[in-house]
DNA sequence: AAGTGGTCTAGACCACCAC
DNA sequence: TGGTGGTCTAGACCACTTG
């Protein structure tokens, strides 16, 4: 019984609102060694007994600090303390795997799906390629630590590396692919981002309900001669990453123009 | 009454989920012009009765529309339709204001406070300065389109712009003011930031209910010389922007040193 | 099969905003 | 002051996960 390990837990009345006293119980439950990072809370009906009030009290306090990234769900499973952020540079890391291996972390990936399609006239625009262009479409779950952490899609210009699915069906680093097998190595271009709402497939596929909150990145990456080479889709969950961008790799001439403004009187 | 301009509005019932009927409440007053970014939707009474569910479950769906940016809302006044979000590139736009004219919209900016510190050993580390250095304060609310979008909280390197509070207790933009009074002109460093919940004072100077998810940005920024000048935390609602990023500026050999992986196996 | 979160009802009262 | 969203109650049943 994971209730068994806060039966006996203080619940200060100065503490006045429900997510301060949820939080409160589970800083202790940490401090006592009983509670680690992915370990699981207490039940909503368990809280709503403990706390003694209504369950939809709870669940909104808990809603609260999950949009605060204190802890996490996977759906209808159960509530967790949320583990660290995980830090991504998306114009500099071309390679996920590596990056969460630098932080001390362990990587993972598990192809879902795969497949093809011809490039209409915006994705072609985009890339800088021509409208009808075959394009390789595999989608992947990125893994930290076991948890799955987002949905990646990516498309790929199919003839500058043939044969890609059939390599892609391994766990593999895809990154690791286009290097040993391709001689490609790679360089981000573009990037978009913005919170957004997960839903299926995707909020299934990392174990999520519906509506959660997300993050949406979409990226174009050339390769080192600056070639098109492909774009990916990513939907993150929204707790799991800090974005983190280094601009001195930048040319000084090229972020200083236009300063001056016109002011909007 | 804001609710008779929808009084007569079909609601089909092929559309089972209630996020997606209220969805088509206001795709249909958009096209039948009643409806315009920024407008008021009806209430969550109106859709109450409307709809035929509990309240409960209208306010779920709206909190679900607001998750994916397609409605939002100001704090006990009312639901209200997105307008698009507004392009930002943090790691090159040194100009708020100037971006937000560029894309055609108004921007705007109120000092909500100002104050001084002294920069401690990891504001010291991460600017480059000394601890006990002093800093001013700046905090201040910023609107595209008389919206308020985001709460700009800035850390200057006081002696770099001695008097610097009293040019800031205008409406004028920073940028403008360190140029013109200083001769600086400013360039991005770092930035981090991550998806989060809004809380008082910020959530409240939003006007949006504390909890709401928010976008929580961090830089350090330099002069065009590479000297610190400042830092700055923003906290954004987490609607009003699309983060675009063009890593074209950097140096090709910066960007693609060890994509070679150890592969976790 | 038992336990979990997910959905939903039908109310009540409160805090704040705008008129 | 009336209308708005914000909070809260005390249940019920559903869908899924887990042992």
């Amino acid at each position: 019984m994971i209730e068994n390990q806060f039966e006996h837990m203080s619940d200060p009345d100065q503490l006045s609102t429900v997510p301060e006293r949820i939080r409160h119980l589970v800083d202790e439950g940490t401090a006592l060694g009983r509670l680690k990072p992915n370990g699981q809370l207490p039940s909503e009906r368990w809280l709503t007994d403990h706390l003694g009030v209504a369950r939809m009290t709870v669940r909104k306090a808990l809603w609260q600090l999950e949009a605060e990234g204190f802890i996490y769900r996977f759906h209808r499973s159960g509530w967790y303390l949320s583990p660290p952020r995980f830090f991504y540079d998306p114009s500099r890391d071309v390679s996920f795997t590596k990056a969460v291996v630098d932080q001390g972390r362990v990587a993972g990936a598990k192809v879902l799906s795969t497949g093809s399609m011809v490039a209409d006239a915006a994705i072609a625009s985009s890339l800088g390629i021509e409208a009808g262009t075959k394009l390789v479409i595999i989608r992947r779950l990125r893994f930290i630590d076991n948890r799955p952490v987002f949905v990646e899609i990516s498309h790929v210009i199919e003839r500058r590396c043939p044969g890609l699915v059939e390599l892609a069906s391994t766990d593999i680093s895809l990154a690791t692919v286009y290097e040993r097998e391709y001689g490609i190595l790679l360089r981000r271009r573009e990037l978009y981002l913005h919170p957004t709402a997960l839903s299926d497939p995707h909020a299934r596929d990392l174990r999520l309900a519906h509506g959660t909150p997300g993050l949406f990145v979409r990226r174009i990456t050339d390769d080192a001669d600056g070639m098109p080479f492909s774009f990916d889709h990513e939907y993150w969950r929204h707790d799991a990453l800090e974005i983190k961008i280094d601009v001195q790799g930048r040319r000084p001439e090229e972020s200083d123009v236009s300063i001056r403004e016109k002011q909007a009187k």
